[in-house]
DNA sequence: GTCCATACCTTGTGTGTCTACATATCAGTA
DNA sequence: TACTGATATGTAGACACACAAGGTATGGAC
């Protein structure tokens, strides 16, 4: 069953993550129930997709961690936005701006001159 | 330099490839300037990319090719849309809209709940 | 005492795009 | 005649990213 091959269009994790975090921290897991539930059940990110996103992001400076009490009342990795994670958070959301009106574009082009 | 690492968003060059020979035959050098006017320069397939994504869809069998002598009186291989190609063509633009739609829900959810 | 949801993580694999390179033809021009 | 630039196709190698599948651990409910 290879019907879709990916629940995410490749290279907006990490927008999605920033957008997730801008207003207040959260951890790993619930990131992924907040992206789930924005998107209406469109986006499901795997954990395999999520942590090392999430680590990646850390080591450009774009987002940093605290171990905290969650809800459940068990620690969890809170990730909160860094000042340049911010600026980068803006870029990304002007490019897919972007991308998505360009290929929006694409798509609407009449079959043209023959 | 490294501001952007990509031209396209990962995933939607197929698209964009079917999308642009809906309607009449093209040869690959042809696409990538349809693709690149009809986005208002914004995206920039590359050779590199653009070959390797014609073979695949023709092993595929959603496209098929033919020798044919181009407008500039050269010899080029033209591509046009199979029946499964159409079919193909049609799913992917609902795909697209789907992920579309949803990651704009994503961007524009408010900050939310405290 | 067992199960489930929560919460974190890693390894290996595959796919797709990029850079860089290689080749050839044709038109215009120096 | 030779050069140059646009047209046209292609490949090889590197790299990034998401995925599947596996693992660990804790707390609450039953």
């Amino acid at each position: 069953m290879d019907l879709k091959r990916s629940d995410l269009l490749q290279g907006t994790l990490d927008l999605l993550i920033l957008k997730t975090i801008e207003h207040r921290p959260l951890h790993g897991y619930a990131m992924a129930q907040r992206i789930l539930e924005t998107s209406r059940e469109v986006l499901a990110v795997q954990q395999g997709s999520l942590y090392p996103a999430l680590h990646r992001l850390e080591r450009k400076g774009l987002i940093a961690a605290e171990w905290r009490e969650a809800e459940s009342k068990r620690m969890a990795k809170f990730y909160s936005l860094t000042p340049s994670g911010r600026t980068q958070l803006a870029e990304e959301m002007d490019q897919w701006q972007r991308y998505a009106r360009a290929i929006q574009w694409v798509l609407q082009a009449e079959g043209a001159a023959s």
